[in-house]
DNA sequence: CTTAAATATTTTATACTTGAAATATTATTT
DNA sequence: AAATAATATTTCAAGTATAAAATATTTAAG
């Protein structure tokens, strides 16, 4: 390999490295904002927010293992996560019928008003924190994101 | 307000509500390989490669405040990942000459070693995620991401 | 039909994370 | 100098997260 190869390649993967870092910090910036307006002005965790809104999203509610899968987290993280969720009334555990071993998760009346009023609140604490981004930026990153995952099923 | 003004506020408000999202999932899905490698190819995780990864750049250490700022995390935090870096023998806390309150955490040369064989890992493995990206994407990419941090100090 | 395999979920042990309270120490004000 | 404020860190309680083991149940194979 010629030292000029060793560069250019050495070049590309920094900035790749750097994209990468990028990625992360603005992640991390904005998460840490929502989490800590959902604790504040709403009394709640991301991962039930997550919860909430993948079980919005469904009419006749979803299996524990249906949920893990939807968010890519483990089944005994959910678990936890509902079982609190119960306690606050938000969601319910509907056994099915002709298997034992499944339960049914979905959202009490309680728990579908409450996430819709978290849903409102999520997307204009979205919009203030991506203000300086016109719509054709905003375009252009999904864009470039979807680069990244190309080749993956999601 | 119009029914005109109200559709493009809504439309905007969209974007960018898809925006974050796609960056949350992008970022999970790369924070989600690199732990799993860390994990298993080396035995570690995210968070300790990140307080290794602070203190090989710092010369003569940081303070437990010092790591817990530059890393965005709270100082309860710092302290479990430390107790077990230095289980481990990766870094050592010493007393400050004159403020009995410090400690000058920094790693050890065992550490230092370790912590060069997992960056060097660590940025192969983003470069194989990353590498349907091209060099100008990646700028392009970068530069987006700058919007959005615009005014912010990190 | 009964053993074995597959599926669904919970439990467990360990680690990470936070915000708030507690400790300890140093610096500043009266 | 004594009281107060500020700084540095740890401890604590609760929640989140994982992988692996344990349970329970259903399906498939022999």
């Amino acid at each position: 390999m010629t030292q000029l190869n060793k560069e250019v390649i050495s070049k590309g993967s920094k900035i790749r490295l750097r994209s990468w870092l990028k990625i992360l910090k603005t992640s991390n910036y904005i998460e840490k904002q929502i989490r800590e307006k959902l604790r504040k002005d709403h009394n709640t965790t991301l991962p039930r927010f997550d919860v909430m809104s993948a079980l919005y999203r469904s009419n006749k509610g979803l299996k524990m293992t249906e949920l893990s899968g939807a968010l890519k987290v483990s089944n005994g993280n959910i678990t936890g996560i509902i079982d609190r969720l119960v306690q606050d009334g938000h969601v319910l555990r509907v056994a099915v019928e002709g298997d034992r071993r499944t339960n049914l998760v979905s959202l009490t009346n309680k728990g579908r008003l409450q996430f819709e009023e978290y849903a409102n609140a999520h997307e204009s604490w979205v919009n203030i924190i991506l203000e300086e981004l016109s719509d054709q930026e905003a375009k252009d990153l999904i864009k470039l994101l979807d680069i990244i995952s190309y080749n993956r099923r999601n």
